[in-house]
Parts: structure tokens; sequence; C-alpha cells
DNA sequence: GCAAGCATGGCAACTGTCCGAGAAATTATC
DNA sequence: GATAATTTCTCGGACAGTTGCCATGCTTGC
């Protein structure tokens, strides 16, 4: 691989003006630079950015921890932070908790030591300020932009949600409105933040409408079509008298609508169901799926101007970006019966 | 932060001590390694992976330039090598190319200024030899697995693809099985490796079988949903005389499938439709779709393999894992008309 | 008693780049 | 023609860690 040294020595001029010449400083004289930057381009040097990191004391990268990258909710935020990070010349490493805490303090202990200049974080669980690794991250300054689940415990946290509790409220209110009182709540993974902000948003809707809430109408039911199937399964099983179903996210209302759909239910004439996330297919589903769309791609834009202002020195912020119910024809009028 | 000297500092050792110490290298007593270790612990201190890089030459990094990490078919591939660069200790940095070769070339040039150790590369068009960008990956010996479309022109460059020629063959001669004569072809970009591969196995099942090649039936349609909704226009338009329809890939299908069913179409009594690639929609679509399925996480696993392999010096190699081809209900027999 | 061996730890050098300071060469001014 | 001002370039050092070799001090063997 070839040096700044090894262009020195074929010019006979010092490293030192080869760096300067490359960088465009004005102290070079310009017969010298075209002279290098000739010699460069012919032997293909590259840069050195570990060098470079070392002396400058910044990476110009960011590292990324999230779940996993086969949720296509996560690859939007990616897919703009790549691009965002591009525009700047700066690099993004990946690392996927996979769900576990341990991977996730591993990952970020890693990406400390590779000196990343921030971290965008999507965290398993609810952040709590006392864990060791966050800890660290705040003694160590580093600049850190949760994606979504609030966790402004210190100044160099940032956070860029979408409105999950109102959209999933406004879910509520959508079939509330349809004249529903009876509406179960198929419920995701209870340590996860997301999962227990869309609960949240159903319990306040039901709560304003003045409704109780009725455990025998809430279902432990994970986060994926599988899951979906088995707690329609138990809901069939228990005769539960729910004329809609709220569920965690699309997936799972896909799985539920799966069981429900091979029994004979008729969705939505006997059965309203709604998902969340508007995924690809809940577009494409058999009966079209209401459900949220959160503005993913847009989180990511402003997780990286969040980051920005971090950097520059500004103070962290909140920023919440709206979810929006979409309608389609999974939902409908309560049945009369 | 803290670095290796500050605990040598306040230890009264020297700092080649500690390094060795935090390492467990043989010449350092128990008694130094222990109270070493507290310290560092103690301290927080996380080695600075720049300045080791630039001592090892090594930086124990991969680079990753895909189109797009939207797409849920890189999105496995991107999983599994994730999962097994963590196992190893290294980071993996993105680039997304967008489907745009001057982006490829610059995201492959960054790459190589953060000295990547070897890159996996799913390329924007078919490689050509003599591109200067892959000449000067050739001149600077970094290995180089190529994910996909076939490049073995270089002792650094290895190759692990999906046999997509063979599942599309045996697509098409799934529909010849089922009596169709007239098979139209939605294929991809003209451009774009894969969709080339996805055409030349349509090419040879129609060859075998002694059916000529008929332009009538062959429509470019692009790889999106609305691309594929305009080809299907097309052909209604023309009155293409079509019984089946074999699309370059999922979402082409579903457009296509959406189109005729508004037409009052009934698939597949009336038209048979064939996607390619098994995305989640597609078994969940309102006509659950033939299609072929891709070991992607697979061939992320074998892609690591292989770039182990070329590190450790061995010769370059070619993995071609088999697709499935999947039969749902999009595809029956040939209407008697 | 002397050489050899061993365990432990330190010194200098090196990785590639860039900053600050100053030297050398060129040009401008009187 | 001498001095001052400016341009152009070089030198030493720093960044944080690792490698190879050497310097201890101690034990062992003959």
């Amino acid at each position: 691989m070839i040096r700044l040294k090894d262009i020195a020595l074929r010019l006979g001029v010092s490293a030192m003006t080869v760096s300067k010449a490359l960088r465009d400083e004005p102290d070079v004289s310009v017969a010298t630079k075209t002279k290098v930057k000739k010699l460069a381009a012919q032997l293909g040097y590259v840069p050195n950015a570990a060098a470079r990191s070392l002396r400058a004391k910044s990476t110009c990268m960011f590292g990324l921890v999230i779940p996993s990258l086969i949720n296509p909710i996560f690859a939007r935020v990616v897919m703009a932070l790549e691009e965002r990070a591009h525009e700047m010349g700066w690099e993004i490493i990946i690392a996927q908790s996979l769900n576990r805490a341990d991977r996730e303090e591993n990952c970020i202990r890693r990406l400390l030591s590779r000196r990343v200049n921030g971290i965008f974080l999507s965290p398993v669980y609810r952040i709590e300020a006392h864990a060791p690794i966050y800890e660290e991250l705040r003694r160590q300054q580093t600049p850190v932009v949760i994606l979504g689940h609030r966790a402004l415990f210190c100044e160099r946290f940032s956070n860029v949600e979408t409105d999950d509790i109102a959209a999933s409220r406004a879910t509520t209110q959508h079939l509330l409105s349809l004249g529903h009182r009876k509406i179960a709540c198929f419920i995701g993974p209870p340590f996860a933040p997301w999962a227990q902000e869309r609960f949240e948003g159903y319990r306040q809707a039901m709560s304003e409408a003045g409704i109780p809430l009725d455990d025998q109408l809430i279902f432990q039911a994970g986060s994926t079509i599988e899951e979906g199937q088995a707690a329609a399964l138990e809901m069939i099983n228990e005769s539960t008298p729910a004329t809609a179903i709220q569920a965690t996210n699309d997936l799972v209302a896909i799985g539920a609508a799966n069981t429900f759909l091979a029994q004979g239910v008729q969705i939505p004439r006997d059965l309203s169901i709604a998902g969340f996330g508007n995924i690809l297919t809940s577009e494409h589903y058999r009966i079209p799926l209401t459900t949220v769309r959160q503005p993913k791609y847009r989180q990511g834009i402003a997780a990286m101007e969040t980051m920005q202002n971090l950097l520059d020195g500004k103070p962290n912020e909140l920023k919440r970006l709206p979810s929006e119910l979409i309608i389609r024809q999974s939902t409908g009028p309560v049945p009369r019966s």
C-alpha cells in the first residue's frame, strides 16, 4: 500500500509537503501540488484512515446498534442514516443486539473501542440510567441518539421517536368509533419499549371511553406471525367475546387473521383486526390491513440531524414524529349479532 | 479517554507491561496482571482500535457494498454476515450503491481508505475486469467476495451465488408442465445481473421445450410493484394471448396480479403468475404466490467462510447454493378455452 | 565460583498522518 | 545591493498501541 512517504521519496520532497498538497493547503506552490497529485493518482494512493483518525482524534465513524437487520422497520432508518453519512463522507458500523441486553452491551463496548464519534441506538429494554454501560457512555461523553423510547437522562443523549402511543390510541379510537367495545389487545414482548407504548395507547383510549380494562381481552402475542396465530387460537379456545383485535404489529395481526379466516370467520364482517407498522405485506394481504404508518425514513434523517447537533455541542433534544393511522379493509362496524 | 499510559503511570510500571498484561502475554507475573486488569476495569479503559490497527496493519473490519438496505433479500445476507463478524470480534461497515455504478465505486474507494481487510460486494452491473475500480482492488490484493453474479477474474476474488438460472428454469418448466405454452416473461432492469440470469433460465427452459422466444411475450417490467402494474396494463392493451406470466421478482408479480385481479381475471383459473424471491408478502398475498426461495442467510454464512479462506491465503472459489421453487396457488393448469 | 537458564519488565523503534515552528528560497522594497 | 516580506518547504514531535530485543535479578547445575 502506497504511503505519503512513498510519494515524497519519489518526488524528493517531504511527506509533509505531500500531505499538504493533497489537502490543498495554501502554503504549497501550484507546481508542486500538480506534481504531487498526478503521482498520487498514478500510484493509486489512498490515505490511511486509521492513521488520520489517530492523529485527528476523530474517526468520522458512527456506530449503529439495532435489534435486527431483517426487521424492515429498521431497514428504512438505516437506509436514511447511511445516505446522510455518505454525503458527509462518514462511515457507519452496524451491530445487531438480537434483542439481548448482553449483546447490546457488547456491541456498544466494541463501538467505543473503535472510537466512533457517535452511536445510534435502538435499545432492547427501556433505558435505565444506572445500567453500567449507559453510565460508561455518559462518562465518556459519547453522543448517543436513541431511536424511539425516550431516555433523556444526560446531556449527551438525544431522542428521536415516532409517536406510537398517539398512533395506537388513534387505532383504538377508530375501533371504538365503529361501535366496538370488546376490543382484544394482542400485546408484544412485555419488556420491549415499543410494545409497552402500543399497549399504553390502547389503555389510554379505553380509559377515555370509560371502558375498564378487561384481563380476558389481553393476550401475550409476541411479535411474529406464529405467535399471532397462537394467541388467536387461545382466544378461540376461551371463546373470548371480542369483536375486534388490536395487534402489537402487522405480523401478529396477520397471524391472527390467518387463524380466524381458516375457521371461517369473516373479516371485517365478524371480526375487525388492526395491525401496526404498515409493512408491505399488510397492504397486499388477503384483506388489506388497517394499520399505522411510521415515518421511519424521516426518523433516520432526523436522527442524523440530532446527532450533528450533539457533535456541534448543542444541547440534547427530543424529537417526536407523528405516525399515521391507515384505515383499510380489515376493520369495519361492530357486528349486530 | 483512558490510555495505556494512564494506567501505567498510576501503577508505576511501563505502558508495555500494561499492554502485555491486558493481552495475557506470558512474560508478565500473575500479580501484575491482576493489578493491571483491576485498575483497567476500574478506570473503564477501552483500547483504541485505530492505534492498534495502525501498528498491526490489520483493521479487523470488513466492508459491505450492496444496492439497497431496504431490500429484504439483502437484509438476510447482511444479518448472517454481521452475526459471524460479531463472533470473530470484527466490524462491518455498510455502504449502499443505490444501483448506481459511480456510487458503488465511491463506496469501494472509501472502504479502501478505511483499510478494511476484505469487501463483500453485490455489484450493480455485471463485473468487467477492466473497470478501473476493480483493477485497483486487484492491484491492492484486497480480498473480495462477490455476492451473486459470477466474476472470478483474479485470484483474490471469490464468488458466492444462489443458482438463479436453474431456479428460473425450474419455474418455467413448472409452467410448461401445467400445459402453458404462451408464457409471458416480465424481465427486470436490463443491466442488472440478477435480471439477466432469471431471463436466461426462462430462455433455456423454453428452448429445451422447443418453443421459440416470442418478442411479443417479453415485457420490460423493472423491479417494483408499480412497474409490474404498468407491464400488465401494456399486456392487456396489446391483448397478448399469454396464459401465464413469469415475473423477475415477487413485487413485479404482485403488481401484475393486482392489475389482472382488478380487471376480473381469475388467478390461476384464467392466468398463472409466478414470482421470484419469496418475500414475506408473496406467502400472504391474496393468492399465495408461486415463487423461488433463495437461501440468503446461508449465502451470508458461506460468504464469510469464503472470505476467511481468502484471508488465509487459500485460492479463490466459486460457491453456488441451490434455490428452490415453491409452488403455491398462483399457478395452475392452462385454461381449456 | 562461574556459566547458563529463567521469569519479569523496560527501552527504543515503528505504524501513517498532521500540527506548530522554523528554515530556506524567492520576491518586493528602499 | 542590502534588507525586509513573503512564499514554499522541512523538521521534530505527537497520536496510542505493539514488536523485538535487551536488562535486570534470581535460581540452578556443574
